[in-house]
DNA sequence: TATTTTTGACATCATGTGTTGTCACTTTAT
DNA sequence: ATAAAGTGACAACACATGATGTCAAAAATA
């Protein structure tokens, strides 16, 4: 059917060619894609919102995806990927020293969602907001920084102390800790400065199974 | 315009004066809205299927509720309460040791959320996909326990050591964990244990502050 | 310049949902 | 018994949205 009312050739329009118009709509998709979910919400975006946003018709917004809902899949996969890049890149360069290390990852984690709060949102909030499909994206990002964070622990992990401690539902309960952390701090506008984020995500982080006599900070309770 | 259409007397029927069938349909409804919501979600949730489920018709939902989210919000706020009491409860009545104590409300959280996967959906994850209405009942339920554990840690801070230390946030860490792994507990069908669950908790919990060298267990690292 | 492709604005259709209304039947009270 | 109140099934309406189609103007090629 597509043969039908296909042009019989390509040609190129404003220097562009048919790939480069296509891959230029779809962009211009994405990024308002982007602006819509990030700064309204998935539940207020319309597919004329979208098109608006992106001052496209809805012709061309099904020339590069099958409905808004497969385009948030797509913003959420491509913010997913920048964020683990970055995470990636202060990994790498990162200290041997394991503390500098902890503290170098969660710092580049929260910067980043300070820095891009559209990010934050799609990434933290609206992957919640939608059907069961947006859970088992939110699953496989989560699953993804869960598995870096098991492996950064897995390895000081003394089985002969306590065997039902398993570094997945640890690290899952430190993604948790980390997510809900970036909720609160989106939701008040980033009222508190980065350092002190980081410095609280630290402590639960770093404290992980040390669970002795010692309470928060260096006093002894009673 | 009330006047117009309203009965001159009001009858017993069945036996129940009208507040009392008011009150039992507005019960039905509860118990429908929980079902619903809770086995099939938020987004899956209409107005004819709750009346179906509820054996009773659109007229006596509006009796009640002003809409779908209406109810919604009215069953959040009932479970919300319920595992407020179950918590409280266990708070009451336990041990002056604070990790014993600790270990006594975790698992009561989690015992509440395997026996009652309805309630866990609907606290943990059904809140998240709905409009901004929703986002405020999840901060303000997720705040409650935020401020219970501040409480608990509060007094355990040593402001000495790290200025930037705020049991506020630390509270919402820990919150975060929970949720989060009591998240994928559901989401696997409470695949672990319930002592699993708790004993992991719990190393996250009391670890908490307590960054120095000993590592997950009593071994030292490299 | 003439023809074809490309574009954009807009109309149209189909569908689902919340909401309100209708009406026959049941139950109660006089 | 009869009239009024209550109930339940379902129709009807309004509205938003996704998805598809129409058509004239703009731009490119021969």
């Amino acid at each position: 059917m597509a043969a039908d009312t296909a042009p019989k050739r390509r040609r190129t329009y404003r220097g562009e060619s048919l790939p480069q118009r296509r891959a230029r709509r779809r962009e211009t998709f994405l990024r308002a894609g982007k602006a819509v979910f990030g700064d309204r919400g998935v539940q207020a975006a319309t597919l004329r919102g979208i098109c608006r946003e992106a001052g496209l018709t809805e012709r061309y917004f099904y020339e590069s995806f099958d409905n808004p809902l497969d385009l948030f899949a797509t913003v959420y996969d491509r913010e997913l990927d920048r964020l683990r890049e970055v995470l990636a890149r202060a990994l790498a360069d990162a200290p041997r020293d394991t503390e500098a290390l902890t503290r170098r990852v969660i710092t580049a984690y929260y910067a980043q969602l300070r820095d891009d709060p559209r990010l934050t949102r799609i990434l933290i909030i609206e992957v919640y907001g939608t059907v069961r499909d947006m859970q088992r994206l939110y699953r496989r990002g989560i699953q993804d920084f869960a598995d870096m964070i098991r492996d950064l622990i897995a390895a000081r992990i003394e089985p002969d102390t306590d065997d039902r401690l398993d570094p997945d539902l640890i690290a899952t309960c430190l993604v948790g800790a980390a997510i809900h952390l970036a909720t609160r701090w989106y939701l008040s506008d980033y009222a508190e400065p980065l350092e002190t984020i980081v410095a609280n995500c630290m402590a639960v982080v770093t404290g992980v199974g040390r669970g002795g006599a010692a309470p928060l900070g260096a006093a002894a309770d009673d």
